[in-house]
RNA sequence: GUGAGUGUAGCUCAGUUGGUAGAGUCCCAGAUUGUGGCUCUGGUUGCCGUGGGUUCAAGUCCCAUCACUCACC
């Protein structure tokens, strides 16, 4: 196997790409959707069923391990792979989208970023040397700079400052565990909030920094479909061709699409799993609600088009009692058909560009799920 | 049998000195984008136990009656 942040092209479609990227742990190939195991699982499946679902890696989080149980005892048990059972690629998460939304009980330096615990209040630091030594720790194979996840509807002068110290702490992340120096790859974040231009310049401070790839922060902050597709569409085609792409945090079925087209590699999102919780279920026919009363006495399937494990042999029936009456199954088949979705997305994303059917895929996406505020919605 | 208390939304209950009813929950629908199984946003629902009376006006006051609960015989 080749070496670690090899990252080869096999086939395009437009700006898409069809590729795959070489891990310590395996190979991943893209366009991928990666679940969320913020503190270690995926919340209410296991490594079983992520692998029955098609998952080829998982994203976990710097903050939440680090606060519990804490990155020194996930070392000690061998690292993050070892201690929840998963042996397939994993990404981490720096915590800077933590610190984003921890608004009230952080603050920012130029050092780092103080916050205090989500879980017993206390007081801790982040640098970006201490980001990437928890990183390390955890044993990810893709660690995360640590990066400022400008919010929503911040004005020019503060996302042009706050672009910089990203790239200040990106320096310091990447020296502190340089290229080459170990299995585990680092992607750089672009930042820039809503700005066409400030997206430019702050992957023009980035590009340099010898990063095996980079990613898209600070989408899916709470702007317009419109918003966010036009910012996508600018930057996500400019930035190293070479290298993998990463959108961060997003998203919708639609979402993810239009980030492929724009030449987008990987992505991940909590929507299939928090959604699998809430009774939003994602299907060929758009969404369904399955907590709604019309699916009371439905003995079909979910999904008839899904070969997923509750679409195979659950009723929809069944799976609205069980949202009903809370019954931790429900959890557990809802995600395990949303992330199936999601999953597949991907795999029919990968097999399109490789046919040069994409546009034809993202149409069929389009008639299931349209955009709000869009025609067609 | 006697005494006391309680009867208001499916459920648990608020309803000021009388001015034709509210909350929580449930139910119905929607939201959820680098995750707290959370949360948020809308919406439906009432012979105010029953029958009389007083009053311009009664869920509120008076009488009777029924049901339930508790206590005592």
């Amino acid at each position: 196997m080749s070496r670690p942040g090899t990252f080869t092209i096999t086939a395009r479609d437009g700006l898409a790409r069809r590729a795959s990227l070489v891990t310590a742990h395996g190979v991943v190939q893209t366009p991928a959707f990666m679940p969320v195991g913020t503190v270690g699982s995926v919340k209410s499946v296991c490594p079983r069923d992520l692998k029955d679902a098609g998952t080829q890696i998982l994203l976990g989080n710097t903050y939440h391990l680090y606060l519990r149980p804490g990155d020194e005892l996930v070392a000690r048990r061998g690292g993050l792979h070892r201690f929840m059972g998963w042996d397939g690629p994993i990404l981490t998460d720096s915590g800077g989208f933590q610190v984003f939304s921890l608004q009230g009980i952080r603050t920012i330096t130029e050092e780092g970023v103080e916050f205090r615990s989500h879980i017993d209040g206390s007081k801790h630091f982040f640098s970006p040397e201490k980001v990437v030594s928890i990183q390390h720790n955890l044993g990810s194979d893709i660690m995360m700079v640590l990066d400022e996840c400008v919010a929503y509807g911040a004005d020019r002068d503060y996302t042009a400052r706050s672009l910089e110290l990203t790239t200040r702490w990106a320096r310091r992340c990447r020296e502190a565990y340089p290229a080459g120096s170990g299995g585990q790859l680092m992607f750089g974040i672009v930042q820039g909030g809503f700005f066409p231009d400030l997206r430019e310049e702050s992957l023009a401070q980035l590009r340099d920094i010898p990063f095996e790839g980079f990613a898209i922060g600070g989408l899916s902050v709470g702007e317009s479909p419109t918003q966010m597709y036009d910012i996508l569409r600018h930057i996500a085609p400019r930035l190293p061709e070479g290298k993998p792409r990463y959108l961060m945090g997003v998203g919708t079925p639609l979402d993810i699409l239009t980030g492929i087209e724009s030449g987008v590699d990987m992505f991940d999102c909590v929507l299939p799993t928090r959604n699998a919780r809430n009774g939003t279920l994602f299907t060929s026919q758009g969404r369904v609600n399955i907590k709604r009363a019309e699916y009371k006495e439905d003995d079909g399937p979910l999904d008839p088009a899904c070969g997923c494990y509750a679409c195979t042999r659950f009723s929809r029936a069944y799976l609205r009692h069980l949202y009903v009456a809370r019954e931790l199954l429900s959890y557990r088949l809802n995600t395990i058909h949303n992330l199936t979705f999601f999953l597949d997305l991907a795999a029919q994303a990968r097999e399109a560009v490789e046919q040069g059917r994409l546009a034809q895929l993202k149409a069929r996406y389009e008639a299931a799920y349209p955009v709000a505020g869009e025609p067609g919605a």
